[in-house]
DNA sequence: TATTGACTTGGAGCTAACTCCATGTAGTAC
DNA sequence: GTACTACATGGAGTTAGCTCCAAGTCAATA
């Protein structure tokens, strides 16, 4: 797969892939004999890794950790799943506070149909709702 | 109350309250005779409002048309409505990939407990689980 | 063989959201 | 009155994560 073949599937631009492998979030892709950059499955799966992490907000400096750690050897197993947890805790945080901001503008939304069907903004909780 | 009692609220700082009144996140806090700003329970309201919005990744920038346009008063009803149905929508999606996330890492955490326990670390779906 | 287009690289530039700093002032403690 | 502290301001600096650019290479096509 060429590199624009993996932009596609993620959604994501060439120089952004590029960056990644750059600063380590995914290993060194191989290349074709002239240079050009060749995914296989496996280089797909750590797009993949390295794509769904940063959406959901976890730092590149700590998917390349992951990926360094990961270059070393069983001898960082025990690390890596230490770094794995501490994001998944950092990550129940998050949707935490991305729960609380959606309750938040659901109410508000609430209010807001109301006021923009009566013309009257009221934050006071009404009777029956 | 105080800069300093607002910040230890919200566990921000007092460079991000200033910074958020300055960019119009939050509407002008009323000043003491001195120049000193003074937080009522409306403007503490309105910082509750910024720094929620904030955690769950808002962008300041809405966050402040929202206030440029509650301040226009009532014709900006509909203009509100809409921008916070659209945050919403954004959150929903934030809130999708977060989870996706989350479950990629419980998985790997799962094979990376066993694999400590183990030594091997194996990516294939055993029987039994 | 010349042109085209997709790729390569290193490095500069950009944006959002703070964060820090220099300088100044109001209010209190001695 | 002087020192100290907590605040004020405008503006510069920082960081993460891209994003863009110039210059060059390679493969395929006219």
């Amino acid at each position: 797969m060429t590199i624009k073949d993996v932009c596609e599937k993620f959604g994501i631009t060439a120089d952004t892939l590029r960056y990644y492998e750059k600063v380590g979030a995914i290993p060194k892709v191989a290349r074709s004999s002239g240079g050009i950059r060749e995914y296989d499955d496996e280089a797909l799966n750590w797009v993949q890794n390295a794509v769904c992490l940063r959406k959901a907000g976890v730092s590149v400096e700590a998917i390349a950790e992951y990926v360094r750690l990961f270059n070393m050897g069983d001898e960082t197993l025990k690390a890596r799943l230490d770094l794995l947890s501490n994001e998944r805790e950092e990550l129940g945080k998050q949707l935490a506070e991305l729960t609380e901001a959606v309750e938040l503008l659901d109410w508000k939304i609430s209010r807001y149909r109301k006021a923009v069907e009566t013309g009257v903004l009221t934050w006071d909780k009404e009777e029956g709702e």
